[in-house]
DNA sequence: CACCAGGCAAGTA
DNA sequence: TACTTGCATGGT
């Protein structure tokens, strides 16, 4: 049987902080697509500005996004930041369903894991983050997902170095972790939660961070 | 006013 | 390979 460890322990401490964050905050997995898309580098809030626009405009589907023209995509996401660029990431992502799975969403919803994964990332403007976002959230394929909070929160608090990628962050969550979608699920989102309200950038530390009750 | 936010790709040396 | 830059809005 599998020792308890640190990152194990996390998850727990922050369970017992903030409790089940029900994620992804969307209605679809085609919303989820769209957000971790439009999420780049962008805080939520303007992000669900620019979803809330596009279901006024019923694009928040896959034919409707499919055959509306990039720029008016762009003016309905503005708010969101990037919106050019993002609109076009958005179509490359489209293209990708009516190319690989003849234009049916579900085919690429039940597709498997490492068959998505390569043909997400293969999609310009589809990096890792956003590829297993939409792996995790979306497919519900058992996927850590990895992001700027998860590195500097677990690095202030001792549990990866400073200089660290993606994959190597993955790896070490998944060593440490059981398999499960669900563990993923709700792990990514108390990272974020905890990063947002006791890991901020610019505050070196926090005394209230419920992971300073880490035992090491 | 400066800085930050659930990244990614392209350019340079 | 390793570093830099562009993309852009809205909140603090």
């Amino acid at each position: 049987m599998a020792r308890y460890n640190p990152f194990e322990e996390a998850y727990d401490l922050l369970m017992a902080h903030f409790g089940p964050q029900h994620w992804w905050p969307a209605d679809s997995p085609f919303e989820v697509m769209v957000g971790a898309v439009l999420t780049q580098n962008t805080s939520w809030d303007n992000v669900r500005k620019a979803i809330d626009e596009l279901r006024a405009n019923g694009l928040l589907s896959f034919p409707a996004l499919s055959s509306c023209a990039p720029e008016e995509i762009a003016l309905c996401i503005r708010a969101s930041g990037y919106y050019n660029l993002k609109a076009k990431r958005l179509k490359n992502l489209l293209e990708l369903i009516v190319v690989d799975y003849g234009g049916d969403l579900d085919r690429f919803l039940a597709d498997d894991l490492q068959q998505a994964r390569e043909r997400l990332l293969a999609v310009k403007g589809i990096g890792p983050e956003t590829a297993d976002s939409i792996l995790l959230y979306a497919c519900n394929h058992p996927v850590f997902v990895v992001d700027m909070y998860t590195h500097r929160v677990f690095s202030r608090h001792n549990l990866l170095p400073e200089e660290c990628d993606y994959h190597t962050i993955q790896e070490i969550f998944v060593t440490n972790l059981p398999c499960d979608t669900q563990l993923y699920n709700e792990y990514h989102a108390l990272v974020v939660r905890v990063a947002a309200t006791y890991c901020k950038k610019t505050k070196p530390l926090c005394g209230q961070c419920p992971l300073q009750g880490l035992n090491l």
